[in-house]
DNA sequence: TCTATGTGGACTAAATTTGTCCAAAATTAT
DNA sequence: ATAATTTTGGACAAATTTAGTCCACATAGA
C-alpha cells in the first residue's frame, strides 16, 4: 500500500487498523497494552514508544521507517504550530542539522 | 549587528554576553537567576523559558524573534539528530504544517 | 595569594507524561 | 428495542523529566 501523506501518526495507524477491521481491544492485547491507551495513541493523545512503533509496524506489516517518519514529523509540526510565527524556522533547523552533522555532534 | 547563522541559542547569547564583556554573575543577577543556570543555558544544558528569552533580548537589545527562531530551530535540530535517519523528515513536517494550518488546528 | 569568573555535580521541587481502570457514549448486530 | 461490542474520556498513581539552586572546585589574572 502506498504511503499516506500529511497524516498524523495516530491517523495513520488507525487507518491501518480499520483497514484490517480489527477492534482496539484485539490489537491492544497483541501489544500488551490497555485498549484505551491504543485509542489515545490513535487520537494523538499519547505518544508511542519506540517499541510500540516497532511492534505495530510488524503487526500491520508496514515499513517501520514510514511510521517513524510520520511520528517525528508530527512532533515537529506540532511543536512549531505551538510556538511559531513562521515556517521559515524549518530552513534554519535544516541548515543547523547540516552544520551540526558536519561538525560532528 | 547581523544575525548569526547556524549557531545554537546558547552560543548566540554567550556571544552577546562576551561581546559586552559581562560576567555570568552580572547578567544572571539582572535576570534574577543563579549564575550557574545562565552558564548552563549558554552551554545548552538547560532550556530557556519564554520569559528568559524575552528578558535577555531586552538586555542585549537584540530582536526577540531572532532569539526565538534560534531556540526553536535548536530544539528541532536536536530532536532530529537524536532520533533520525534523514533530513527528509523536515519536508514531511513542512507539508504537514501547511496541511494542519489549512485545516485549521 | 587573593579575587573574579566559569564549570559541574548533587539535589529538591515542580511539572509533565505514561499507562491503567472504570464508566459512559456510541455504534453495530440481533 | 435491546443487547453486545467498541470507542471515548476522565481521574488517578506512578514514573520520568526538567528547572533551578547551592556549593565547591578549577582556572586565570592582578
Amino acid at each position: 500500500m502506498a504511503l499516506k501523506k500529511n497524516v498524523t501518526f495516530g491517523e495513520l495507524i488507525r487507518f491501518y487498523r480499520e483497514e484490517s477491521n480489527l477492534p482496539l481491544r484485539v490489537v491492544a492485547k497483541f501489544l500488551s497494552i490497555d485498549h484505551s491507551l491504543l485509542g489515545k495513541i490513535e487520537r494523538n493523545e499519547r505518544h508511542p514508544t519506540k517499541e510500540f512503533i516497532s511492534k505495530i509496524a510488524t503487526y500491520y506489516k508496514v515499513d517501520i521507517n514510514d511510521l517513524n517518519k510520520a511520528y517525528l514529523s508530527d512532533q515537529i509540526a506540532y511543536k512549531i504550530l505551538d510556538e511559531v510565527q513562521n515556517i521559515e524556522i524549518l530552513k534554519v533547523a535544516e541548515n543547523k542539522i547540516k552544520y551540526l552533522t558536519k561538525h560532528n555532534k
